[in-house]
DNA sequence: CGCTACATTGATGATTGTCAACAAGTGTGG
DNA sequence: CCACACTTGTTGACAATCATCAATGTAGCG
């Protein structure tokens, strides 16, 4: 189905590569930005044991990426929203090591590793992209990793809000008040919880008047006491990311002046 | 001490540049495989929040990896071995995320990142490599965010046997006796256990006649009821990782014979 | 409307953390 | 050489957190 449509797109890549420079400072990506493709809910983007060919940014939409261990048990591992790199964990083998399933409609860009992998031999920003991309996803799952070993139930749901609350606020959507895509068992696999304790702790921080839960309908009321109970200085920001998506869901890439090999 | 030595090698990378082309097909890599720093037992090799400018590459020695979030707590996130790349974490931001101490009187090759990037950018090769380690890093902490998450104690402990044990193997010694180099605390802070935990689980292996224990000297009995316990497969090997340094601790790279560009 | 998936809540127990005491090993200084 | 402090490791008793099992409620969807 939208395998398809992707199949169709990918069909055509020359067509995009002819349009040449771009002057301005701010440029789409080409011919990569080009190329998109439709992610049906439910649908799985990309599976583990899969050959690797191509990283993807999501553009709209919401997913879950699944790490599963040699004996069959399966972790999700993270919620890729817009913005975010998709395949990455497919560069060391070749081989997919994640499945990735959409919650929604949703659509990515299509971006071939060979034209990537060409990007960062050209131009010092395409280097810096890529690997930064690599590296975050590195410090990301530090921090996961100290979550799953260190904080409590309490802790790990008042982050799991606080965390969607960030996200949802960069996108330029509400921070105080979203619907959360995905399932108690979806986020208790995310924090290494049950389903059971992820429901009972949402009721909790309810009853305690922290938040106001219905179903997926989350509205944050006591950000401070969130706070407080994540174990975390609300401070705590990490530092500032470049953004891959301009505010109209364009896949962008900032020139370098100083790079004369940028001439793509 | 053993950074005056460092500095004194950092001198003279002009003096090394200057040796050509090498023949071989497996050539040391230059210049930057000249540069080595010694790291004393109980010594910082760099510590979080650290301007990042250098990889490093364990030569001989044993390495803990920490990790520590906003609010003060830390977690081991790694034991670094001969043949382990250090300092990936600080790529994102140019700022170190871990400290990484020394367990023994170590020794690791200094691979100035300007270099790293230009080897990249000139090398197919290079540039493969420098990707790779940061995705396997990627996969190498899924793996053991499955670990925290869905393990239980027993399983964990095990599955830390064999993972040391798998490690030393590959480094050509023992696999099935060896001493570990960290406290029961680092291996529980690893683990997410507390260290009564690890004790008591290593006594309870012993005691059911899986492994030998006397204090941090291990022997592995039998493997087959450890993997049991692991709840993982025996076969479940990570695909093959062309290893980093020769079997006489040199730092090595594998010239590409299609890639025209690798003249260093 | 009924089926299905998802969510909530309660009761119970197992796993593991916490606290505490003690043993063994190591290094230091008198 | 011994006494001493200090770190590390072991083991036990107990408590707390969280998983498990089970029942019920609710929302979406053909």
């Amino acid at each position: 189905m939208s395998g398809g449509a992707a199949k169709a797109q990918r069909a055509k890549p020359a067509a995009a590569a002819d349009r040449a420079v771009a002057p301005s400072r701010v440029t789409p990506l080409k011919p990569a930005g080009r190329l998109r493709r439709r992610v049906r809910r439910g649908e799985t983007l990309f599976g583990a044991g899969e050959p690797f060919a191509t990283l993807f940014v999501v553009r709209v939409g919401c997913f879950k990426s699944l790490a599963s261990s040699a004996n069959g048990q399966v972790q999700v591992t993270g919620f890729p929203m817009a913005g975010d790199v998709l395949g990455l964990d497919g560069i060391d083998t070749g081989i997919h090591q994640c499945d990735v399933v959409s919650y929604d409609n949703a659509e990515v860009f299509v971006l071939p590793f060979a034209e990537c992998e060409q990007w960062a031999r050209e131009t010092a920003h395409g280097q810096r992209m890529l690997r930064r991309a690599l590296a975050r996803e590195i410090t990301r799952s530090h921090d996961h990793m100290l979550l799953l070993s260190a904080a409590r139930a309490e802790q790990r749901v008042a982050i799991f809000l606080l965390d969607m609350s960030e996200r949802y606020r960069r996108l330029g959507e509400s921070r105080s008040s979203f619907a959360l895509r995905m399932t108690r068992q979806d986020i208790g696999s995310y924090l290494g919880l049950q389903l059971e304790t992820v429901s009972r702790l949402l009721s909790h921080f309810q009853r305690e008047g922290f938040i106001q839960v219905q179903g997926r309908e989350i509205a944050l009321l006591d950000f401070q006491a969130l706070w407080r109970m994540s174990g975390r200085a609300p401070d705590s920001h990490r530092p500032r990311v470049e953004p891959i998506l301009d505010p109209q869901g364009n896949l962008t890439v900032v020139a370098d002046a100083d790079d004369g090999t940028a001439r793509m």
